[in-house]
DNA sequence: TCGACACATAACGTGTTAGTTATGTCGCTA
DNA sequence: TAGCGACATAACTAACACGTTATGTGTCGA
């Protein structure tokens, strides 16, 4: 078991392993233009609320629970916000919290 | 399994996955200031050759082939350079490589 | 050339991650 | 209010990460 190490530390750490995933990369690379990526979409604004849950998992290619773990991993580090809407889920980027965790990361 | 990436993908991914231990990072910010961090070496200038594995084993508080391992991460991913010079193996930080870096995932 | 030291590699145990299928829960709608 | 669709959770398995101890390899100095 690891010893204690800093706050700071262990910060920068689960930011970086919530990254460390090619699909959850993806994930956000996606998310970056849900216009151009995914199919339109009947309700809820892609920008405005985000990308429909079902198309990421159609689109990541695994099982719905891992898609949705993936997505919960990317929502707990802060990076992505989820928003429930009329039964549907959408997603988004925190634009803010990814600048940030990439601030704190540039200090490696 | 995965299925394939892309290459820039997969890339990042690597580098996230090497950055993504609080071991690794605890390193990478000691070797940002060895004379400050470790105790003077009698050979082997620690700006100029880097510091010396003994320190960074013991300074770790893990068995050598554990931090061993944990610079092997690092000089695979091209963050830290590697310098065996009379018996012993210096380690020091590639400025360029770790900046390439962090510019790749400041696209994320 | 032999021993000791520095470091790498091997072998192994254990916790974590990522995938799967099965099932639960909750809200919308007919 | 019954059922269905969207999503989460549970349970299981395989692969991987990270720690250990034991052992191998190579180099320096006596």
């Amino acid at each position: 078991m690891p010893r204690e190490s800093s706050p700071e530390l262990a910060h920068a750490e689960a930011l970086l392993k919530a990254l460390a995933s090619a699909r959850r990369l993806q994930v956000l690379d996606w998310l970056k233009d849900p216009v151009r990526h995914f199919p339109p979409q009947e309700h809820g604004d892609p920008i405005e609320h985000g990308t429909c849950n079902l198309f990421i998992v159609d689109k990541l290619g695994v099982s719905q629970p891992a898609a949705s773990r993936h997505l919960k991993v990317l929502v707990d580090a802060g990076l992505v916000v989820a928003t429930r809407r009329k039964g549907w889920t959408y997603y988004r980027r925190d634009e803010a919290a990814i600048e940030a965790a990439v601030e704190r990361i540039s200090r490696i």
